[in-house]
DNA sequence: ACGAAATGGTTTTAATCAAAACTATTTTAT
DNA sequence: ATAAAATAGTTTTGATTAAAACCATTTCGT
């Protein structure tokens, strides 16, 4: 890797693909009027009988501090409920409410088929590629951020 | 593809991977009391005369309602100036003031190997596949968006 | 048993995102 | 020459991002 060339190109291809696939993804979306954090919210909620708001979390990579207006939003539209936990008073159970569910039925597969024609000149070699060569990259990122974190220790 | 799978998994990974890179660039930015798209501007605008605002929000994929914003909180830290075109009268040339050019020369380097550490110990041949893959995925998403409004016209 | 530490979720904060509408200017069509 | 269309950048809008601080509750250590 040549250290004097410019910003790495692959990483502005990696924002740039990001991006590009977003807002293909968001046009179908927004004819649901919504957004695509809040669809993302209802199709991970989707087909189960609840899920605890940090497992959502975990789920949907939406930081927590966000992910309550999200969920405050879909409130608001009466697509999405809250129940405390049974277990643990800090907890909340999240899950769809009936027209909650009833969107979550009708819209997803088209969804899925909407997304799907993406790789629909694709060979799953090549899918499989593109998953493969994305998780190496995430791989070295948390590598190079432990080493970075044990720097800042060491700098203390 | 099967058609009933839960979302494709590699997108989720694009999604994944875009976060943590993204979150990986910020935490050495955020030490020179910047965010990612004003860094992103400065490296952009860095080495050059100056450039049109357009083509600024061209390379730096902000679109241009927000690069207003990004471009005056840089003028506000004394980091870039505008100055109007003499050739055309909608038109702005934006350029880092001295203070701007010192901090990127001073920055961008270090910001450079920062990045380059993640691909320490990738050959050449796995840059260039990510690269590939994901040039792939833009031209998917370009041709079945070419192919979405091809169907909305029709549908009028 | 009790205090300290950790956890789950909310609030606050500053910035960004992206699209639509707007104003001023330039370019195009007649 | 003039009106219509397009363009450059700004403003407005509602939503999101992400981190830090906060409060209430649970878990851990002594």
């Amino acid at each position: 890797m040549n250290t004097t060339s410019t910003f790495p190109t692959v990483l502005r291809e990696l924002l740039r693909t990001n991006q590009s696939f977003l807002s293909y993804a968001a046009s179908h979306v927004n004819k649901l009027d919504l957004t695509l954090p809040q669809f993302d919210v209802i199709i991970t909620l989707g087909g189960t009988a609840g899920m605890q708001y940090k497992k959502l979390g975990e789920k949907t990579l939406i930081t927590k501090g966000t992910l309550t207006g999200v969920v405050s939003r879909l409130e608001d539209k009466g697509l999405v409920e809250r129940a405390a936990s049974k277990k643990d008073g800090r907890s909340q159970i999240l899950r769809l409410t009936e027209a909650g569910n009833d969107l979550f039925e009708r819209t997803f597969p088209e969804h899925l088929e909407f997304i799907n024609r993406l790789f629909s000149n694709y060979s799953e070699e090549e899918i499989a590629t593109l998953g493969t060569a994305l998780l190496r990259l995430q791989k070295a990122v948390s590598v190079c951020r432990g080493n970075e974190i044990i720097d800042e220790v060491i700098d203390e």
